[in-house]
RNA sequence: GGAGAGAUGGCCGAGCUGGUCGAAGGCGCUCCCCUGCUAAGGGAGUAUGGGGUCAAAAGCUCCAUCGAGGGUUCGAAUCCCUCUCUCUCCGCCA
């Protein structure tokens, strides 16, 4: 959430920031809404004060014995009035709410302008894509010729943009996890959290995807739960309504976990594959820090994310997003993107945030700094990384002519020694 | 699923026969004193959010908040109702 006071007090300097990611802040809404505010607020509080003022005295005279009926006279006009006035703070609030939980973030100074992918800037790049004396066969091909992707079975039994994965597959998938895991607990410092999967509204809301972006969530009929889009929600959340001490702080939690996205809005993209599907893995980095910390720590945890992809060699480039491509609450993005020989092109495998204090606020999360009241703290996340599109990075990196796929030097130890997956009928693990 | 107990400030914990209670006491923290150093000791302060006043800060002042929401009442941390969560016992179960 934007800070309700800058809002309040310059709306015009907000409403030049947000439309560099192409929202038009209504300033009218904001300038009436707080007048009505402002005025409701001093009714309220002058009734509240009166009837508080009313009720200490005739506390005071029946402790003194004396008669109080004049006092309790006509009352019922002055609790009419009250109601009233309450209820009309209370709808002007409720108006106010409903239009700030709506407003995306204010975008980082040196955020690039644009309002589109193509407005991204190439910040730098590792590796080059390699240059394969045959004709690159995609994910799909290679992991059906290996007989360890299944769309069908999926779709049986489920639905589109779910898929299964077998032996070989299913092993490389559990051990990029657990590769990552390991490189984030041991050399970055990151403690391993497990945390629920299903998540109430006020979660959702504290990372800012609802109220906005509810049909983009997974419900759950009956419950008043929803399915994580990622780990940055239940993570994030284990900040929320609380207070930390200085010490306490950097928090850096890493977690693997499902992902649930219903991909409301993508109908019709990338139905190819295990690009963007219903359920993915995912291994999410977040850190809770100081206000002053967060620029530094946004550069070295997209760091932490580009490390995974340089140990498994592969090709990737880093974009600084635009302004108008970042994510509702972010301040400033990394995507890091990830060469496809399959596809020919780059394709996003990480996206690394940093939120200033818009979660912050919205997740009430607060630490005791350099002065005396409790301030904001800064969230950042990112992914670290998006363990599906990895697991095409290497297949389609990793392909050899024959449909064969070498398993990368850092994840063989991973796989019980194993150095390549060869195409084999379609069958359980082999002994 | 059944029965019971509970939820109070950064933490622990009184208050719960309704009236200067935003709330005793302790711990922690901050500042000061004492102390050769350390330990111990003494004093003061210390909830959060919002409004008004002010050029601004400080200060002053008002409002809200004792799990959440509703109700009773001139007045609710205290009484009533609903919900959520935690704990104990029983049952069931991976």
């Amino acid at each position: 959430m934007i800070d309700p006071k800058l809002l309040r007090t310059e709306p015009d300097h907000v409403a030049r920031h947000l439309a560099r990611r192409g929202f038009i802040l209504n300033v009218d809404m904001v300038r009436s809404l707080e007048a009505r505010r402002k005025a409701a607020q001093k009714d309220a509080e002058a009734r509240q004060a009166a009837r508080n003022a009313r009720a200490k005295a005739i506390g005071r005279a029946k402790a003194q014995g004396e008669d109080v009926t004049a006092l309790m006279a006509g009352q019922e006009e002055e609790a009419r009035g009250l109601a009233a006035a309450e209820a009309e703070l209370g709808a002007v609030q409720a108006a106010w709410d409903e239009f700030v939980s709506t407003l995306p973030n204010i975008p980082a100074p040196d955020v690039p302008d644009g309002l589109s992918a193509a407005d991204n800037v190439e910040v730098r790049r590792f590796g080059t894509p390699p240059q394969c004396p045959f004709p690159a066969r995609d994910h799909v091909a290679l992991g059906e010729n290996l007989g360890g992707l299944d769309l069908a079975a999926a779709a049986k039994i489920t639905g589109s943009r779910f898929v299964v994965l077998r032996a070989g597959l299913a092993r490389l998938q559990r051990a990029l996890i657990q590769f990552m895991l390991d490189l984030h607990t041991k050399e970055h410092g990151y403690t391993e959290v497990y945390v629920p999967y299903l998540v109430n509204g006020e979660s959702l809301y504290g990372t800012g995807q609802l109220p906005k972006f509810a049909e983009e969530q997974f419900g759950i009929a009956g419950f008043p739960y929803f399915l994580i889009p990622t780990a940055e929600v239940p993570v994030t959340n284990l900040a929320r309504d609380t207070i930390f001490a200085r010490s306490e702080l950097p928090l850096r939690y890493v977690c693997h976990s499902p992902c649930f996205r219903s991909e409301a809005g993508a109908a019709g993209r990338d139905t190819r594959g295990l690009i963007r599907q219903h359920q993915f893995e995912k291994v999410e980095l977040v850190q809770i820090v100081a206000p002053e910390e967060s620029v530094r720590v946004h550069e070295e945890l997209t760091h932490h994310a580009e490390v995974v992809l340089q140990r498994l060699e592969l090709p990737y480039r880093v974009m600084a997003l635009c302004a108008g491509d970042m994510g509702f609450a972010a301040a400033k993005t990394y995507d890091l993107e990830v060469y496809l020989p399959g596809s020919g092109c780059y394709r996003e495998i990480s996206s690394c945030s940093n939120f200033g204090d818009f979660q912050a606020r919205r997740l009430n999360a607060r630490a005791r700094l350099a002065g005396p009241k409790p301030e904001l703290v800064h969230t950042l996340n990112g992914s670290g990384l998006a363990v599906g599109r990895t697991l095409v990075a290497v297949l389609e990196n990793y392909q050899d002519a024959d449909g064969r796929v070498r398993i990368p030097e850092a994840l063989v130890g991973y796989m019980g020694g194993e150095t390549v997956l060869s195409p084999q009928a379609r069958q359980s693990t082999p002994p």
